[in-house]
DNA sequence: ATCGAGAATTGACTTTTGTCAATCGTGGCG
DNA sequence: CGCCACGATTGACAAAAGTCAATTCTCGAT
């Protein structure tokens, strides 16, 4: 790869000024251009990811109820977003905070499974660029061809991208029109193949999904109102990589869930670090059905959810049915 | 390690500052200081390594690795080629990559010196046409009469027809019969100020030779293999301008150099732009030798040859003997 | 050769950041 | 209880960085 001397002067430009420590009145004189150029040259280089500035993310897990949540659920850490002078609204906060968190969890090598969806999403859109050796990002679940908003395969390859990694989607749809075709293409070996990744990866991003009118999966079009009418009477209370979960966190045994291709959920468990990341307060029920499913190991949140899930816990706990909640 | 208090304001501050990309007066607001405790703040968070400002080294491997190059022998630039789908064989890249560098250093008006060989002849060869004002082209050495195929004095045409520039030759034989004749030669006044135009010189362009049984001295007539195991024996190992110096950059007093007109070697460097090609593998350590003598300040080469560059480098540096080489 | 569109570059100006002497607050000690 | 010592904080100024309209350069089309 023969340099383009136009990226080699904006590489250079940023070793002068962030390795070395030049002014930026002094790269100029080296390099002979003026400073506003040289000024141009950094904001392109901080830009197109060739200076990555990280930040700590150890203040939102020196929370009490950070280190509370983490005892009563078994977790090995908890990051919490407050309300405060710091995050006027913590909600918006979370998919930053998970950025880093995430970036900071991802080392030189990993393979990374991702979920999608508008939390994913957002996080991706939120993540900075850093510079990782051999990684490589994997679905854990079936695309939608539709041209939806937020494509799983989008997720995957702008994180990727991020990371400097490769992108490996899953060649299948995440939703099938029956339970039969379904079946035959999960026996297909590049998709086995693909959904085999999963429990190889060395962690894992997702969120949980509500099963809501105006949810995620719906919108999508993966799943009609009526189907959804169906689910919910049945016992479905959130969505874990495209898959309906009951109130106990296992996998609910109805024909929308048979119809999916995606990665199995103990091949999930199988991943060592999962992050689990929830903005929205309406998710409090499908997040308590993914602590019982025991679907990840590290978890970023808002203050708000991590009192009210506390708080049902305790509840739980005091009718003398701990056994299932904290692990 | 449970923070300091001391320290939350300081985490706080970072996050706002870096990763929300809030002025410092923002910050100060937001948390209820002065500006002046944010700055000092955010100099602790980067001393403390709260917050990580890190050049890519991934994505543009063979430019870190030009800087450090530029760093550890105080060059002015580096230009590295390194293989890839564009350059299946860097080194055939390497005279491409020298001439389109050669001519953006080349400004209108300039005196341009150049050295022959193979290399300088390919990079004559691979360099697009360019209409220079006032350009003059110099040899830096003596010629050989002989039909060999790459002459000093087409290298110096060469180049200067594709400048469109005045070529300027040395009116001398490169290498003499004897001491004295040489001596003789070089006080004539046609020759002495053919080889003092050398130093008024803006710019200059050269390639170092290797002292191997194939090199271009030997095979174009200069020298003998007799003469070669002699000055090998002596400690010559690379050539520069058609004058063999030591390993450590100096000129070797023997025989042959005696016998040579050639621009001194402080003339050469009192040329204030000098830009060092090599191609191959094999001239790693005559390269080491030309630096330690400090002939060029620019360097077009392979990010192979560079990587074993740094490679000795180090390997000296850790010996406590730096002094000589990281200028 | 000439022109013009678009990109790159720059000088001049504004905004932001860094610095440091002066001040404030706090805890230890006589 | 007052006083001192010392680190934390700040206001004010100097230095550096950001911005943008104007200019120059580049390159392709006529």
């Amino acid at each position: 790869m023969t340099p383009r001397p136009a990226d080699q002067i904006v590489h250079k430009a940023a070793w002068l000024y962030y390795t070395h420590g030049l002014r930026q009145d002094e790269v100029a004189q080296r390099l002979n251009i003026s400073r506003a150029s040289v000024a141009l040259y950094l904001r392109r280089a901080r830009e197109a990811g060739i200076v990555n500035i990280s930040t700590s993310t150890h203040l939102f897990c020196t929370d009490m109820m950070a280190r509370r949540l983490e005892d009563a659920l078994g977790l090995d850490t908890v990051w919490l977003v407050s309300e405060g002078r710091l995050a006027p609204d913590p909600a918006a906060e979370v998919p930053v905070l998970a950025a880093s968190v995430f970036l900071e969890m991802v080392k030189n090598g990993d393979r990374v499974g991702v979920a999608w969806g508008r939390t994913v999403y957002a996080i991706a859109d939120a993540m900075s660029y850093a510079d990782r050796h051999g990684v490589s990002v994997v679905e854990l679940c079936g695309n939608l061809g539709s041209p939806y908003a937020y494509r799983p395969d989008q997720c995957t390859m702008e994180i990727a991208r991020r990371l400097n990694a490769q992108g490996l989607n899953v060649y299948a749809p995440l939703v099938l029109s029956s339970d039969a075709l379904a079946r035959g293409l999960r026996e297909e070996p590049v998709i086995r193949e693909q959904l085999d990744r999963v429990s190889a990866c060395d962690m894992a991003l997702f969120s949980v999904g509500t099963l809501a009118e105006d949810s995620h999966v719906v919108r999508c079009g993966a799943l009609s109102p009526k189907e959804l009418a169906a689910i919910k009477e049945m016992g479905g209370v959130g969505v874990i990589a495209g898959q309906v979960i009951a109130a106990d966190g296992t996998w609910l045994d109805c024909d929308y869930n048979r119809r999916i291709i995606s990665a199995d959920f103990d091949a999930i468990r199988a991943i060592p670090r999962r992050l689990m990341v929830v903005q929205e307060d309406e998710k409090l029920e499908p997040l308590l059905a993914a602590i019982n499913g025991r679907f990840f190991t590290h978890l970023v949140t808002t203050a708000r959810i991590a009192e009210r899930l506390l708080e049902r816990l305790n509840a739980k706990a005091d009718e003398g049915e701990p056994a299932r909640i904290s692990a």
